[in-house]
DNA sequence: GTCTTTCGGTTCAATATGTGAACCTTAGCT
DNA sequence: AGCTAAGGTTCACATATTGAACCGAAAGAC
């Protein structure tokens, strides 16, 4: 792997960590050597992708990466678009729903909107959602092109609970049927006790670029329940798409145009 | 410099530019060889940092930092605690106001909350302050060390107009009288006809990390109006200070907790 | 139409760059 | 004191990075 490749994949690792860590840690966490791992991090922490107390002399996530987001997120207006449709939804089903971004091969979390209710499902910001085991993956990779689905389906699925499921051709069938119905479903396949439903945010005729979705505790989906919250995220995933990247009709470069 | 330092400095660069841009704009751009732009410009995509349009094949900022940026702002929700006192200041001033966060040793827009009215300051998201030749630069360096302060001062300082302080000495001076007022004032520094106010958002004994800045046309700052906006984003920075560091007894680590 | 330039992208020998075992110092623990 | 593990540094060695030269495609120029 390139060098810059180990320095993002060090700046990912730091990322998922709970808080801030020390060096050795650090290290461990990435399997690089203490000495490799200190270069790094003092070249991250120049362009201000990390920071390091000064104190305690543990690292952290650095304000680099806002200024980009912030840049990102003008050109395109994901977040600010989703957003209040998320929380429109939420106040609606009354369950917890959240947004999630493709980048880097990955589907990450990048939007909670937390139900109102005591019993309710958590998801952390910035979490990467598996594929084969979520319902944003499986809606986001169910209209996707061929090529991405072999892909994902080729890497080692692992089962999170033994609802999880793991076949690829089981997999795939899954997949159709999401395609046919519009939206994905998925039942206690990453945690136990958790049904979701999920729909991509597509321009029209291109992979989607991220996925939303309904995440509610077992008890309250019944079958009715969770056709109902399907047909919602499927109605909103389309009413963002449709603001993200206007009418079919318009079917122009999503980064040249303000969406209205 | 290192190659993670080149990849970073070329991210850097294409966050700048315009819109997206082509493989040799870009090599020419950052001075490095087309080759070598290729294969950062690759790296980069292979982590979301970039994105490529698969038609015009030309490279883009991509979504990996929003994932990154997310996580930070749970962890340190300056983003989300400030937006609010900026808008109510751009309301209570009907000016523009702008956030700006201290990171890989410089300043950079990272919000902008408009002025209502026709005649307005446009202050572009993402853009860098030089911290000589801004209200929020000065603002943000006064209540720095004095090391920080000799280093800032010791770069090129380019004039931007012929308002703009270049000279050192002229500068510590002006920086003294920042300190003891409170809030710093710009005038055509950077560009004719604007003025300006900021205030720091700081931890209280600790560095600023970042300011919050009021830009007005000079033909509406009279000496009075200049002096109640200067008061306002120097209450404003303190609150926003309070909520995201604690009042003065809690002398705790920002990023261990949440501000209530 | 053809010639020319520029584009995105690739190759490979030369070499600059990154690597990591061993090292130092400090801090906390027994 | 003695031990362990922390953060950080060094330098001979190995490997990843570099860039001139290259290719085919496409966009202008004439």
């Amino acid at each position: 792997m390139s060098t810059i490749g180990k320095a993002l994949t060090l700046l990912d690792t730091i990322s998922r960590l709970e808080k801030e860590a020390g060096l050795s840690d650090i290290a461990r966490h990435c399997a690089l050597d203490k000495a490799t791992t200190r270069r790094f991090l003092v070249e991250l922490e120049k362009h201000g992708f990390v920071e390091q107390d000064p104190e305690t002399r543990r690292y952290r996530l650095g304000g680099a990466p806002v200024r980009l987001a912030r840049i990102r997120e003008t050109r395109f207006p994901y977040l600010s678009v989703a957003t209040p449709f998320a929380r429109e939804l939420a106040n609606l089903t009354g369950e917890t729903v959240h947004l999630s971004e493709h980048a880097a091969g990955r589907l990450s979390t990048i939007h909670v909107e937390d139900s109102q209710r005591a019993h309710r499902v958590i998801v952390d910001v910035g979490s990467i959602l598996p594929f084969h085991a979520t319902a944003s993956g499986l809606g986001f990779l169910a209209f996707c092109p061929q090529k991405e689905i072999d892909t994902a389906l080729s890497m080692p699925l692992q089962a999170f609970t033994d609802h999880t499921l793991t076949d690829p051709a089981a997999l795939r069938q899954t997949l159709g049927e999401t395609l046919r119905r519009g939206y994905s479903i998925c039942h206690h396949s990453l945690e136990t006790g958790v049904v979701s439903v999920a729909a991509p945010i597509r321009a029209p005729g291109s992979p989607p670029v991220g996925a939303i979705a309904i995440a509610a505790p077992a008890t309250r989906a019944e079958k009715e329940t969770v056709e109902q919250m399907g047909r919602a995220v499927m109605a909103t995933a389309r009413r963002i798409s449709e603001r993200l990247f206007g009418l079919e009709q318009v079917a122009a470069d999503p980064l040249a145009r303000r969406a209205g």
